[in-house]
DNA sequence: TTATAAATGTTATATTATTACATAGTGTTA
DNA sequence: TAACACTATGTAATAATATAACATTTATAA
């Protein structure tokens, strides 16, 4: 009890699967501390515990922190299993954050190189501007 | 005196000059806390001040931050007049920043359409990998 | 089992950023 | 000039975000 097949399979721990739960269920990207106050009731009382679970999320591409906003949103992006290509689009207005999913996107990215030469091994891209309904 | 006519023609108040001065002069990014230390000698006391002018240096777009560091860079593009279209390489292993300027980048981007149609007023893309001298 | 690694619990502290309010300078215009 | 609005500054206090350090427990594997 407590953590069942399916959790096992996903690889989180009691801690991780509390706070990927909140932040799934989540209409908008939580910040470290929201998710420290709604998760005490949980049995996880300090930041240490929830920065923790976080990171690990962070790095099975779980979730992901929107760096401008120092929040994180759960990946509804099944091609998306690692922290390397990510990108947003972010309402300045209501902040809604929606993951952008675009091929096109990603493959100009992945393949993108400087003048150097440089070639990158992850990005994250945040796009700005007005949603559907705020722009009305 | 003080305050030079080239200084004026930039707009920059006695305490932005200082900061941006000091940002321009490093070879890294700096972090807000830094720069307080660092101007303190020069009658920058407290963070408000140090974060007041960050903040007018950013909208004026003579200074970036680079969001996923909590760290601030002098633009070098002299086509980056805003902060409205910004992309960085940074080194996970030297930390060293810079400024991509590429015209295919920024139109790419400038045109990107999600699959809502949404259109964004502003980016920020931060590219992850080695350096030249980190890499040998 | 024994060893190893991963995760947890806990306290304290470090780092980053803002609020609030008082004061001073700058530019415009009556 | 005087009155006004606007921008910038100075200062203290505090809020918000994140990590260090160390003890303990749980899971995994040899
Ligand atoms: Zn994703
Ligand atoms: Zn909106
Ligand atoms: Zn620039
Ligand atoms: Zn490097």
């Amino acid at each position: 009890m407590g953590i069942s097949k399916i959790d096992k399979m996903h690889n989180l721990s009691k801690n991780q699967q509390i706070i990927f739960d909140l932040i799934d269920k989540s209409p908008e990207p939580l910040k470290a501390y929201t998710i420290l106050y709604n998760v005490q009731k949980r049995g996880i009382k300090a930041p240490p515990q929830v920065y923790r679970a976080l990171d690990k999320l962070v790095e099975m591409g779980k979730i992901h922190k929107i760096e401008s906003r120092n929040a994180f949103i759960a990946c509804h992006n099944s091609s998306c299993q690692v922290d390397k290509a990510t990108a947003f689009s972010i309402c300045e207005v209501c902040e809604k954050v929606t993951e952008i999913s675009s091929t096109g996107l990603s493959k100009y990215l992945a393949n993108f190189k400087d003048k150097d030469g440089m070639k990158y091994n992850k990005y994250n891209l945040e796009f700005f501007g007005l949603c559907k309904k705020c722009r009305t």
